[in-house]
DNA sequence: TTAATTTTGCTAACGGTGTTAGGTAAATTG
DNA sequence: CAATTTACCTAACACCGTTAGCAAAATTAA
């Protein structure tokens, strides 16, 4: 029956419509503009129709966040697959990372519920000083015993803050199933290896 | 004028009323569960009665944010005071920090813009395994190749993704003023230092 | 004490969200 | 050509943040 091979490749075709006009949304205005019935309009048809390609609203997403997924795990193989010394594959992975976050970042949110319908919170300026304030004296007392001068403190206080806030927002989505000892002994790890780098 | 002050006081404990019962339901249920209309009826007040206080909604959660980096910056100060040295400061408030994270996830998924309004990715285990293993299998390389056998390759794991997380998400979510060179300097500077203490 | 004025708080609406029940018109089948 | 299936839409439900406009109460002035 050619009839029905045409129908369902026509409704193929709706649901990639959905998923990129989606995407489209997305790109141009951030995931809080993102809405069923957006997409509805732009797609030209109504609302109900959605709800036939896609259970809810939340599985439209998790196809960007597999695909997200999906990346990530390439651009890490083309990375890794550059040299075959560990250390080296390590910075070459660390880097592709931290590329591939900034050039999908959509997608990074999405994965990693980063920044998702935010509060901005801008406005406590001073109150966020004070605790900067607070890191980054010590750091800077032990940067200034030693005789290495070229350690910059404010790289060293963003070195020490990314590593905690990575431990405890991991931990906070629930985007790992490492039990909480164990999260507390990365976290002693990673200092402890912070503090010897920094001597 | 008594008058004029008991309207003061009775204003202020309407005010005090609006925080209170925003947070005991951001604490039974979570920030996605907190709206005006909820609060309103829990206070026994109409809608606009909150408008009176807060210009909109963003404005109370601002409150707690803000008591959010007060109560962070107060632990992090008796934490740094207990030891004198500050390699030891450093360890302290970094256990610190991350006592704080725990005992107080509400405030820090509000400071931090963390896990809110998550889309709940859980359904794609298998693709997050796969550039799980990827990170995984170098460090698993070096650990193999040093005579130190008491390291744990999934702690290790854990650290290197922490730290790289922490750094992206911290300039996701525009927490750090810090230029994008900056923090790629501080991607190499912490990288290093794992692998340096990885040997 | 009464009239004018301010304060206080409410109802009801606007425009938005995700989701679904129920009905109509078109296309396909018998 | 009639019956049935499929495709699709309208309209609603229950929420959300926000605000305009009005009624009642409290205070002040005459």
């Amino acid at each position: 029956m050619g009839i029905t091979d045409r129908k369902k490749r026509q409704k193929e075709e709706v649901r990639s419509q959905i998923l990129s006009t989606a995407w489209a949304i997305v790109k141009e205005e951030g995931w809080q503009s993102l809405s069923i019935r957006r997409i509805a309009e732009a797609i030209e048809y109504s609302v109900p129709i959605i709800y036939e390609h896609f259970e809810n609203k939340e599985a439209i997403l998790n196809q960007f966040g597999m695909e997200g997924y999906r990346m990530l795990a390439k651009v890490l193989k083309t990375a890794k697959d550059k040299d075959p010394d560990p250390a080296r594959q390590l910075q070459s992975m660390a880097l592709a990372y931290w590329n591939f976050a900034q050039k999908n970042k959509e997608h990074y949110q999405l994965m990693f519920g980063v920044g998702m319908a935010c509060c901005e919170v801008k406005m406590c300026g001073s109150e966020k000083k004070l605790y900067k304030d607070l890191m980054m004296e010590p750091i800077m007392v032990i940067i200034s015993n030693k005789k290495n001068t070229d350690t910059n403190p404010c790289l060293k206080f963003h070195t020490f803050w990314s590593i905690l806030h990575g431990l405890v927002s991991i931990r906070l989505t629930g985007n790992s199933e490492v039990s909480n000892d164990l999260n507390k002994m990365v976290l002693e790890d990673a200092i402890s290896g912070f503090i010897k780098n920094l001597n």
